[in-house]
DNA sequence: GCTTAGCACTCCAGGCGCGAGAGTGCTAAG
DNA sequence: CTTAGCACTCTCGCGCCTGGAGTGCTAAGC
């Protein structure tokens, strides 16, 4: 892989991400004149077409980017690129706002990725398990019921009302929800929800169906089954896109945007590395109705714990280099907000 | 409109939404045997095209209910079909589910619907401002600020983290927050937005920034600009449907679902009867990029009082009996799970 | 007077052939 | 090693044609 391949590989790659069509010897000695004849280029581009980076529809079409071309692309090639103040403004504008609530700042921030990539943004929520220990307060409502209220380091909420234990005073109930605030404070709800608890079932025996409660908020309020833990926005802009006219690959692309558990094990099994932003092209990503398309996805974290993700998915020619930039630019700002709300 | 042409639309109707396909005078004559030849229903047809109700999607082929048509069947001819206890099984594994916080339930059961129904089921959450007063909650974090918990009388949990109006003794605020307690308990939201607030501010000139906070709660927690309140699902349903073939038509459509905000107002403003489920059909839809679809939809409500809306979109040609039936026995299931859960 | 058989007519869908255009690989000369 | 020239290949769009479905009209029948 000399310099001159890589420039024309660049070049190709760079063209067809722009035009969508495939592209000509013709063409690349035309518009980036690296100084040398469409004859040479062609050589050249059948060396790369053997090398597996490019792909010919058909004889006579010009070259297609492969999978492995992106890859090579993506990792050696492009420049990444550092969105303008102008773009960022909207940005700015959300993450700015402190009067949001958490959950309602993730959502609205997933919304402006899309519009900012003109793609389809998918943002897992902050997972309670992944987060801390900040208090837990107990209502109690109408005599038989109890308003449970979970608060975590993050700023992140989470409500429940549940039957009160009968023939259980308000002072023992009180007595132990201080306890368990200072027990709890600044643990990994994980933790709590796992030893934690066990511990303070024999401290509190006529608790255990108040404390039983509380480990279903954490567990469900991060995983599965609990719902607003995964945002998909700007769904309609990937129907933009010149791959899309089949209506049977959207059709089964938006079954997958349906299936919130697949999507978050997906950008969970991806991000192994926190601080990178990572890019899954193709055939790579492990869910195969995927495979048409690209994901460039990185973590967004408080203070070293990881909190959520934030992806964008487009075509495979996506604009690799202005999406990395901006999702690491949101994922940062992101990050920052959140550490700036963070409660001690 | 006598009764040969109104038995001769029923069928028409009838068998182009089975098969999608123009129907002619053959088919109508071999399908149901009305005691007449193709020529008689060729005539009849003719008829039923002069007044508006049936069209020609060009000469010689069969023709198609126009607007007006499905109109006239959804009103006189239809039979509104009767869900089966198997159809209705997993609705009921949903609704039954106590555990599950409301929103949660009403998410899941937009889920539901679209799945029964096999097209993209639009559901409005519970709106704050139409709920009323149950009890109000403030717990000091940090110090510094203030968790101030929202509980309605449906149920229904709103919170907020805000900055702590500084020099304000906790006392002053806890004597506020039983003051208010008492002053709204029952009352509107809404109310309680407007006059009730009002009021209080005279009384409390030191917790006019945590009144001004719960006023924000209210007033976003319902409409606009506050995230939760719309859920869409089964979108990739919609694909399935034979006239959804141009992406265009799909990209326009789908467009519209991530505008929330006029989805909620246009439900709102079709449901003007709480009693009734209404169909829209084609262009009675004020939003243009509808005008292909139908729209079922039904309020739901608890105790009189109007909570939110579920809808069914599909396309024109959609099963209206099966799908008013459908519609009308979740808006039943879900407003009798959400009355068994009211407080006080 | 309503119904129906017969028939000519219309229009769409789909298959076929053809030519233009784009781009290639190969060869031979520089 | 590079490049001009050239034959070759393949797609795409166009027009043409044909089969089939369904109609409207007319005239005969009940």
């Amino acid at each position: 892989m000399d310099e001159r391949k890589r420039r024309i590989l660049q070049a190709l790659v760079e063209d067809y991400i722009e035009t969508a069509q495939p592209v000509g010897s013709r063409a690349i000695a035309r518009r980036h004149g690296l100084g040398v004849s469409p004859a040479t280029i062609r050589n050249e581009m059948a060396d790369l077409e053997e090398m597996g980076f490019v792909e010919q529809p058909h004889t006579s079409a010009g070259r297609v980017p492969s999978s492995r071309g992106y890859r090579y692309y993506v990792d050696h090639l492009m420049a990444v690129g550092i969105p303008g103040e102008r773009e960022l403004e909207p940005l700015r504008r959300v993450c700015g706002d402190r009067t949001v609530p958490v959950r309602a700042l993730i959502r609205r921030t997933a919304g402006v990725l899309s519009q900012m990539t003109q793609y389809t943004s998918l943002v897992v929520g902050p997972q309670l398990e992944k987060a801390t220990f900040k208090c837990l307060e107990v209502i109690p409502v109408n005599g038989n019921r109890l308003l449970v209220v979970l608060l975590t380091g993050s700023g992140l909420i989470q409500t429940r009302l549940v039957d009160r234990p009968e023939g259980v005073p308000l002072e023992y109930l009180e007595g132990m929800v201080s306890a368990l605030n200072g027990a709890f404070a600044g643990m990994d709800l994980a933790a709590v929800a796992t030893r934690g608890l066990d511990r303070a079932r024999v401290d509190f025996p006529r608790g255990v169906g108040l404390l039983e409660s509380l480990r279903g908020m954490i567990e469900l309020g991060g995983a599965q089954e609990e719902e607003d833990v995964l945002f998909v926005g700007g769904t309609s802009n990937i129907l933009k896109q010149p791959e899309f006219r089949d209506v049977d690959k959207i059709r089964r692309l938006f079954s997958v945007f349906e299936r919130q558990q697949l999507i978050q094990e997906l950008l969970t099994e991806l991000n192994v590395d926190p601080e990178d932003v990572v890019v899954t092209i193709g055939e790579e990503n492990p869910c195969p109705d995927m495979h048409d398309c690209s994901l460039v996805s990185a973590a967004y974290y408080v203070g070293g714990k990881l909190l959520g993700r934030i992806g964008i998915l487009g075509p495979r020619r996506m604009r690799y280099a202005r999406v990395v930039g901006m999702v690491s630019m949101v994922r940062e700002m992101l990050s920052q907000e959140l550490w700036r709300r963070r409660l001690g």
